[in-house]
DNA sequence: AATCGATTGTACTATTGAGTCCATTCCGGA
DNA sequence: TCCGGAATGGACTCAATAGTACAATCGATT
């Protein structure tokens, strides 16, 4: 029901259409923008995703949400001595400092997530597992000694989720990552008093 | 040019507008939706928006500005104690909490901005003031001794506004405002610390 | 009252873009 | 080789909506 090639088709397609919203914005990018960049025509793509423009927008949403882990690797997973943290803070500022003023996802979850459960979906189990794999990198620091048993990992996670999603918003609206870099460098100094 | 009449139709054009995206979301808003609810024509919106729904979808983001900053007084700008500052922040959470999981600015930014510079102004414009006015109360803080004078408040404004910020577009996600109320505590904790 | 610009209502146009249809081609297995 | 489902291409439909045209009306000023 879906051959080697009918995969890679699709998976074209999902490449083209977030590779249009990235440059241009996701409310300006039409179905046939996405059909020509991809050399491929409205009857594939709606072979591929029947339900049509919103189902191919929740295939893009999850391929960037998968993007957004993974290019913060191997640092987030190894969160165990302070320098590990500031490779991870550096990696986050760089990520996005190089995504620029555009928020692929931002702008897919504003566009979509009202009408669409499974968008939501999407976002919120990014955040989950961010935060989590902060929360576990807190879990060590403070097995280790370096920070505080006492401390409220779960609420410190969530302070450091906050703080990224935050300066990256900002940079996405002004163009400087230097609201991002004061919160993180807000966060870790509060981490490392503890 | 302008009577008062005029005035006020062109205004009840722009609460119709801000209510409905408010409402519905931007994406799904039509001109018609609009003149319908503000109880007009399409001759009155172009006669009062000559450059068309671009032109009017600004002036919807710099009320929606306006309020952001109108909602959080007379707190903001007397963050003179560590009560004011509390009182400052449960009315940040209860404002966005009521606000519920719809960002009409933040849709709107999303939107609009990339093609008119005019609305990245108003952006630019609100987080400038808003920050200003966080720093100018760590400033006070410091005067009275509160918080150490060592610290640097533009740093400092910069995170409490990424933690908002992010708080914000958690909640939008999520429908929760754990985010938010844990960045702001984190927040107040490190300058309280300081 | 006469005038003139501001204001208002509505019918109309032009475009765009999502989604449909269907004929054709490809390709793996019997 | 033949078959059938998967894959492809593109022309076509149809609804929605931004924007225009224009005639009618108001209301302040003289």
């Amino acid at each position: 029901m879906l051959t080697k090639k009918g995969a890679a088709t699709r998976q074209r397609i999902v490449d083209a259409a977030a590779a249009e919203i990235r440059e241009r914005g996701v409310a300006v990018v039409t179905l046939e923008d996405v059909c020509r960049r991809s050399g491929t025509g409205k009857g594939q793509l709606f072979h591929y995703f029947p339900e049509g423009r919103e189902e191919l927008l929740v295939a893009v949403a999850q391929r960037e949400a998968d993007r957004v882990l993974e290019d913060q690797q191997p640092y987030l997973g190894e969160l165990t001595s302070w320098s590990a943290w500031r490779q991870w803070r550096d990696a986050v500022v760089e990520r996005y400092r190089r995504q620029g003023t555009n928020c692929p996802l931002g702008a897919l979850i504003t566009e979509i997530d009202r009408h669409t459960p499974a968008a939501q979906a999407v976002t919120r189990e990014l955040l989950r597992q961010w935060q989590r794999q902060v929360e576990v990198g807190i879990e060590q620091m403070q097995a280790n000694g370096h920070i505080r048993a006492g401390l409220d990992a779960k609420a410190a996670s969530s302070a450091v989720l906050a703080a990224i999603q935050g300066g990256v918003a900002i940079l996405m609206a002004t163009g400087s990552s230097q609201h991002l870099e004061s919160a993180l460098d807000f966060c870790l100094d509060h981490l490392a008093a503890a």
